[in-house]
DNA sequence: ACTTGGCACTCGGAAGCACTGAGTGCTAGA
DNA sequence: TCTAGCACTCAGTGCTTCCGAGTGCCAAGT
C-alpha cells in the first residue's frame, strides 16, 4: 500500500513540522531532506497520503501536516526511541540520588522528566497494593484518639486519625501495636485485608470495640481511599504551544487527581514506554494531547508509573527516550532503598 | 487634593474596569454611575487623577485605566472587605470539616480559595518551627537503617531515612526511641536543637555513634531542611487574563517552591488580610501580578499563610472576603484537631 | 472658582482591496 | 512511473480609507 518513498515522505513531513511548527510543503521536503525526486512526485504520494488519512492540509495553499494517524504509524515504524548518551544517563542518576525520602525522590522525578522533555510531567507515586506493610505504628493523640501511621516498603507513609469508641489505656496500645506488627509486617498491602479479618480473635474482648476502630480505619486507608497519589510538574511547558480547545483545559484537567488516574491507568505498568496520540487519549480535557508513559519499577515489581503530557507535535523519540530513562533510573532508585 | 468627586470617580473606574476590562471613558462613567455632572467635569478630574498617577490612558484615544498606584488607593480608602453570606460561610465551614487529615485540609482550603476567587489559591502548610513534638518513631528498616518518623501537634508528619554507622539491635532502637520521647514529646520544635544537645549524655557510651547519626538527622529535619511546604491550585484560572509579561513567566514562578516562600514570606503570619499590588510583589515573575494573603490559625498560635495570586485588575473586595473567610475556618479546623 | 457645552483633534480598529508567493492538482510527455 | 509545465487557490501582507470613541481645550454660564 505504502512503498518505502511514501514512508520516507511521511517520516520527513513529521519531522519537519515538528521542528519548525509550519505546514511542509512538497518543494521544502525536496530540499531538506535528500529525496532524488521532483516536487512533483512528492506531490503524488502526498495526495496518496492524504488520501489516506495520515496528513491534511489545514487551507488549500498550505502545506502537510501529520493527523494522529500520521504520527501513528510514524511512532510505530518510522522510527525508534532516541537512546541517551552515557553522560545524560550518568546526570540523570545523580540527581535522583541525591534524594533522601520518596517524596524527594518523587519530586526530583518529576522535575527532571519535565526539564529533559520540556512538557509537563506527571509521577505516580508506588501504588499502596503494590507494597508491603513495613510497620504499623500508633502514637495517643488524647484520651480516645489515636493517629495510625503506616508504613510501607516503598517508603510511603499513611496515616489517619482513629477516633475510639471508648478510652484506652496505655498497656492496651502497646498490645494492639503490638498485635498488629506481629500480624501485618511483611504482608502485601492486598493480603492485608484478609489478615486484619481474623485480627479481631487476638485481642481481649473488653479491647474489641477500640480494636475494631483501628481496623476499620486501616482497611479505609487500604482499600476506600485507594486514590493513588499523582504528581505533577512543568504545567509552565504547555505555553509554549497552543492548544486547539484552549490551555485552560488542559490545566484543569492536570489538577484532577481523579482524571490523571484515568490517564495513567490506561497504560501497561509492566509495560516498557507506551504513547497514546491526539484522540486515542479518551480521557476528558486531553484529547488534544499526546501522552508517552512507561512503568517503573523492576521488572519482578513494578511499582507504579511515570509519563508526560505534550502537544501531539512532540518529538517523540527524544521524549521517548527521557521517559525510559527517567523510568528505568526512578525504579532502579526505589529498589535500592 | 483628592475631593471626594474625584475619589468617587477613581472608585467607579477601578469598579468598571474590573468588570468590564476595557478603558473606560468619561461619558460611559456619568452614564453607569449616577455622578450627576457632566462628562466634561469628569475628564477635568480625570486629568488630574492621571497627573497624579493613579491612572493612565493606554492609547492616545481611550478611555482611562487604574495603575497600580490607582488600585492601591482603591483598596485602602475606597473600599471595604466584602464579608461573606452566613449561607456561604456555612459552606466554606462543612466543606473543609470533611477533611480527614493535615494533607486533606490543606488540599480542600487549596481548592476551595481558588474556586471561591477563580484564582490561583497558595497555601503555606502549618510551619514545623510553630508546632511541638507530639511523638518520635523509629522504625528497623534493615540491619544498619532506621527510618525516623517525627509526628507534630498540627498533625504534620516527616520522614527521614537514618543511615547508622554501626549495626544495632532491637533493644538498643526500643532504649532510644524511650529516651527520645521522654525528652521531646511535647517540646515546641524551636526548643529542640537545645534539648538534642543534652541527649548524648543519656545514651549508654557503646550506642553513643548511632545515636549520634540519629540525633543529627533530627537536626537536619529541623534546620537545614528547614523549607515549608506549601500548596497551590487553580493554575487553569489564569488562562482567563493575559498577562503582560506572559503567563509562562507566571507559571514558572508559582512551581518554585523558594519563590513561594519569598512571595508569603513577606506577610505578616499575624496580620489579617494582606494587600500586594502589582509592581509592590518584587518575586521575580510576580510582578505583575497582585497577591491577597492572610496568616491562619488562633491569635494566639499562628500557624502559616495562605492566600492568592491573580491579575492586577481583580475583584478586590471581594477576593479579600474570600480570604479572609478561608483563613479563619481553616484556622479553626486545624485548632480543632 | 467651578461647571458645562461645543469643537477640533487623535488614533486604534475595522473594512476594503490589490498583490505576492507558497503550494496545489492536473495533464501531457519522457 | 516519473517529471515538467501550467493554471488555480488562498493565507498573509501592506496600503488606504473610514468611523467613532474619547480626549483636551476654550469660552460662556452659574
Amino acid at each position: 500500500m505504502l512503498d518505502d518513498r511514501k514512508l520516507a515522505v511521511l517520516r520527513a513531513i513529521v519531522e519537519d513540522f515538528v521542528s519548525t511548527n509550519e505546514p511542509v510543503g512538497s518543494r521544502a521536503l525536496v530540499d531538506r531532506h535528500n529525496l532524488d525526486v521532483s516536487p512533483a512526485t512528492i506531490r503524488n504520494d502526498m495526495a496518496v497520503l492524504e488520501e489516506q488519512g495520515y496528513i491534511v492540509q489545514p487551507h488549500t495553499s498550505a502545506g502537510r501536516i501529520p493527523t494522529d494517524k500520521g504520527y501513528r504509524l510514524f511512532v510505530d515504524r518510522l522510527s525508534g526511541i532516541k537512546p541517551f548518551s552515557k553522560a545524560e544517563r550518568r546526570a540523570i542518576e545523580t540527581f535522583l540520588a541525591g534524594a533522601y525520602d520518596l517524596d524527594d525522590v518523587v519530586m526530583r522525578t518529576v522535575r527532571l522528566l519535565a526539564q529533559l522533555t520540556r512538557q509537563v510531567a506527571v509521577v505516580q507515586y508506588p501504588s499502596l497494593s503494590k507494597s508491603a506493610v513495613r510497620h504499623v505504628e500508633l502514637v495517643p493523640l488524647s484520651d480516645s484518639r489515636l493517629l495510625l501511621v503506616l508504613i510501607t516498603d516503598t517508603g510511603r507513609v499513611e496515616q489517619r486519625v482513629v477516633e475510639l469508641p471508648a478510652n484506652f489505656d496505655e498497656d492496651s496500645v502497646t498490645q494492639l501495636r503490638a498485635v498488629l506488627n506481629a500480624c501485618l509486617d511483611g504482608r502485601k498491602l492486598t493480603d492485608v485485608p484478609s489478615v486484619v479479618a481474623e485480627l479481631p480473635g487476638r485481642v481481649a474482648p473488653r479491647e474489641r470495640a477500640n480494636a475494631a476502630a483501628v481496623f476499620s480505619v486501616i482497611l479505609e486507608t487500604l482499600v476506600e481511599r485507594h486514590e493513588e497519589k499523582i504528581v505533577t510538574g512543568g504545567a509552565a511547558n504547555l505555553t509554549a504551544t497552543d492548544f486547539s480547545r484552549g490551555l485552560r483545559e488542559v490545566l484543569e484537567a492536570l489538577e484532577e487527581q481523579v482524571v490523571l488516574m484515568r490517564l495513567l491507568g490506561e497504560f501497561d505498568e509492566q509495560a516498557a514506554v507506551t504513547v497514546k496520540i491526539g484522540a486515542e487519549n479518551d480521557v476528558f480535557g486531553l484529547q488534544g494531547t499526546s501522552v508517552i508513559a512507561a512503568g517503573y519499577g523492576s521488572a519482578d515489581r513494578p511499582l507504579a508509573r511515570l509519563g508526560i503530557v505534550g502537544p501531539t507535535r512532540m518529538d517523540y523519540p527524544t521524549a521517548m527516550g527521557a521517559v525510559r530513562a527517567v523510568a528505568r533510573y526512578t525504579g532502579q532508585i526505589l529498589a535500592e532503598s
